[in-house]
DNA sequence: ATGTGC
């Protein structure tokens, strides 16, 4: 017998998960029929990991879910904001990890294939991608000083300081305040150093930039995701270890929480409100590069839609649970018209922009919340999700049907039209079909559907 | 996600 079977349908278009594991604690699945169905059976001990931390008040999983660290990608955690914990699991290694969206006035069919391929290069010659490297934009050879400054002072510190282009008001937070009496651990567990002089760079794995069309206008889109790098890796790697030398019954650093009672729980907040500062500002950084590189090829402006993390833990209220940690893990705030948060701010009329992205040869959305989004703890997924390992995905499919694939869709992948096979569209679920999820349950409606032209991918 | 690993 699976767990499946001990689900309950809401009649509200989700379903609701009570177990002898899960207690007391509410258990809140997004999905279709279809999309429950076909869900890795191994999520549920994650989703029962997620349901033992101290002072949970609600466990939602989003419809992009699947098998994580700890607990599954795609978990929203709502903990009491006074007495509950705050856990690692559901911030998770890349710590404000998220998308930045820009749009332009350019019509799509000035992307031609040439122009395609020029845009990629323009971007790879000004943005660095891939592990380990290091910055060229006007954030390389920062000192640590000039560091500490930017990820203390986030967005708000960079656009002034740093003469940005960018509107602070187009991100998720302008600054996450981060305590004067907490310091980075340099030099500790982690080595978060790292990170220093990789502010400004995409990364690897499933980070990209993406040109689009945007299906409504027929204007050309520009995506990108990416996170904190080395240093908010080093950052989780340090709580990490801390979280189990306190506590041995914290035998996977995955599952490592702290409570209000512990010694490092304000230095884990900080920290993450460091690496969250840090994943902000790499993305309006980057973004600028993105503008300039757009400019260069399409000889108009790109501007900032919206940044947006999907991995992070702030502090929010909620109508039903009050003051919460809210916790997401691949998924996203979703914060509709008249949230509290977003008084005085341009998005208090509308709610802000939700960005989805989907594979590279998928469809992208960008959502506005519905007050129906409380029931998810105001969130929903953060992309298509996969469907299938890497491994599973290297095995499964060839280099060159992938590449003919991408070549036939007129896609232009990074400069040399080699797609990494392990984050190609059939490794991915149909985010037309996740999305779906999160209408039917009313978490939120989609306002522009966007589709792929060309992917920049960090590594594969 | 990551100096892609103990």
């Amino acid at each position: 017998m699976s767990w499946k079977d001990q689900t309950r349908d809401s009649g509200k278009g989700f379903y609701t998960l009570r177990t002898e594991d899960t207690g007391d604690v509410p258990v809140r699945l997004f999905l279709t029929p279809a999309l429950l169905d076909a869900v890795e059976e191994s999520i549920y001990p994650q989703i029962v990991n997620a349901t033992r931390f101290p002072g949970v008040k609600l466990v939602a999983i989003t419809p992009d879910v699947h098998h994580g660290y700890g607990v599954p990608i795609g978990t929203v955690l709502l903990t009491d904001a006074d007495t509950g914990a705050v856990a690692m699991g559901p911030v998770g290694f890349d710590i404000g990890c998220g998308m930045v969206s820009a749009s332009s006035d350019v019509p799509a069919n000035a992307a031609t294939p040439e122009s395609r391929l020029r845009f990629n290069r323009e971007v790879t010659r000004r943005i660095a991608l891939g592990p380990g490297r290091v910055s060229r934009t006007k954030l390389k050879d920062l000192s640590r000083v000039d560091f500490e400054d930017i990820i203390r002072g986030g967005a708000a510190f960079y656009a002034e300081r740093y003469d940005s282009p960018v509107d602070r008001g187009n991100t998720e937070r302008d600054v996450i305040p981060v305590s004067d009496d907490w310091q980075p651990p340099w030099g500790g567990p982690g080595r978060p150093e790292r990170g220093v002089p990789q502010l400004g760079t995409l990364g690897g794995g499933n980070h990209f930039i993406e040109l689009q069309e945007n299906v409504g206008n027929g204007n050309l889109y520009v995506q990108m995701h990416s996170g904190s790098r080395g240093f908010g890796h080093g950052l989780a790697t340090n709580y990490f270890q801390l979280a189990r030398a306190q506590n041995p019954a914290i035998k996977a650093l995955d599952l490592g929480y702290f409570t209000p009672d512990s010694p490092h729980y304000a230095g884990y907040l900080n920290a993450v409100a460091a690496g969250a500062n840090f994943a902000i500002v790499n993305r309006l950084a980057m973004f600028e590069q993105l503008a300039l590189a757009f400019e260069e090829v399409f000889h108009k402006p790109l501007r900032l839609v919206y940044e947006i993390s999907h991995n992070l833990v702030q502090r929010e209220q909620h109508p039903e649970f009050g003051w919460v940690h809210v916790h997401r893990k691949g998924a996203t705030r979703a914060f509709p018209a008249g949230h509290g948060a977003l008084a005085g701010t341009q998005w208090a009329e509308h709610g802000h922009p939700i960005l989805i992205p989907g594979s590279n040869r998928d469809a992208s959305f960008i959502l506005r919340a519905l007050p129906g989004a409380s029931a998810s703890g105001y969130s929903v997924n953060h992309g298509a999700g996969r469907r299938m390992s890497r491994g599973a995905a290297r095995k499964a499919f060839t280099q060159a049907d992938v590449n003919a694939a991408y070549r036939d869709a007129g896609i232009v992948v990074n400069t040399d039209g080699v797609v990494p096979i392990d984050e190609s569209k059939d490794v991915y679920k149909s985010s037309r079909e996740v999305v779906e999820a999160v209408t039917r349950a009313g978490l939120a409606t989609v306002e522009h559907e966007l589709r792929p032209l060309a992917s920049i991918k960090g590594s594969g």
